[in-house]
DNA sequence: ACCCCGCTCCTCCCAACGGCCGAGGAGGGT
DNA sequence: ACCCTCCTCGGCCGTTGGGAGGAGCGGGGT
């Protein structure tokens, strides 16, 4: 059960480094290195190890297109992808945790966190070095504040909720009654209702209300 | 340089335990603990301890509310406040992180997990459970792919992302017409060129794709 | 000189929308 | 039994939206 790693870094003495330190743990193996992006993604794909230890700045292929390859969306076997790295940008963070990055390191980290995240990410969870992941956190709160900015005036029923949704998405009012099994006269009723409760003049004022408060796009 | 902590929990062992664990712990004092919300504030307010350690199901206030009201938003001097929990719910995570936790754990971590939590928020930094992480990256991931999936097909004029931004924002073709001081008709034109390049087929699509790509709600 | 593109504006037309009125039936609460 | 809410549906009517034409003007590129 011990968990095989790949570290992928083009600083010699940063890689070895961190070989080092994984290898000196038990329960961690490392199978292989490389320097460059590209050796990188054609070492994973061949060595299948459980985790991915890439650092961002790399020559070829940098760290995040890298984990775009082996752990991004569409990827048909997606693989535990660690980055690592010197700078603290949010642009990487953004970046490697949008291409599914299983953990985001700077390189001052302690060595007992490189190795809490290389096994967190060799079991499916996920570790982020607490420095970046206190900023991450204010971009998520910045990113939600609503759903108390406008709701304390109503209860939707029900069957607004239902018509909420499909008006946010564009449909049209015979739409939302085919969808429904009810006549259009209906469905503008109800669309009439979220009008007044939500106190929107349009449909999209509707959609927009929905999308602040997070009933859609989430 | 000792961190002091305190410690917030209805279930007395669990407490103690915590408690115990933290106080052996060389640099952290624990100097205060609370059965239940209403003493946690009240406590966390008197001792300005530099962490306080919360559970979420709490009799009186819980565990959330404690967080809003001590590092909430719009409090004067917001505190450093771990939530910790036994189930592992999506909704306790973002109501926790939303009202200004700077940790989330979860109570089947570890105890070094704990320590490095407590003074992760010490220094102004939040560590959250790396199996939490993992859920909060693929909401976080699949909350903003966008910007890429319908972006390829056009490139928008200058007059057309001003249109774009007016009709997102629910505005009426006669609004925006008098918004950037042209005809209705015009305003018609740029919002039909909308429709063709974007491919909506109403003027929420249009919202819709405005929100999706990043350009409005940001 | 030319053409292409973006911005501006026009007309005609019809479908969709939204406001306004009213009304009946199912279900829960008192 | 009664009331109240929600869901269901109808009609009328003015406004808005969206499709399909065409057209003039100015700037940049070849």
């Amino acid at each position: 059960m011990t968990v095989r790693v790949l570290v992928a870094d083009d600083q010699d003495l940063v890689r070895t480094g961190l070989s080092m330190i994984l290898d000196a743990q038990p329960g961690i193996q490392v199978v292989g290195q490389a320097a460059d992006g590209h050796a990188a993604v054609e070492l994973a794909r061949r060595l299948h190890p459980d985790v991915c230890l890439v650092d961002i700045r790399m020559p070829g292929l940098d760290g995040i297109e890298v984990t775009e390859l082996l752990a991004g969306r569409g990827v048909p076997d997606p693989m535990a992808v660690v980055v690592i790295t010197t700078f603290d940008l949010d642009e990487y963070v953004h970046g490697a945790l949008r291409a599914g990055a299983r953990g985001f390191l700077l390189k001052d980290a302690g060595p007992e966190l490189l190795v809490q995240a290389v096994h967190a990410a060799a079991v499916g969870d996920a570790l982020i070095a607490p420095n970046i992941t206190r900023r991450l956190l204010s971009t998520l709160a910045a990113r939600e504040p609503s759903k108390r900015r406008t709701q304390p005036i109503d209860p939707l029923t029900d069957r607004e909720e239902e018509v909420l949704a499909l008006v946010a998405r564009g449909r049209t009012n015979a739409e939302i009654a085919a969808d429904l099994f009810i006549g259009q006269t209906t469905a503008k009723t109800h669309v009439a209702s979220l009008l007044a409760k939500i106190g929107a003049r349009n449909r999209v004022e509707i959609a927009m209300w929905a999308y602040d408060t997070g009933r859609v796009g989430d």
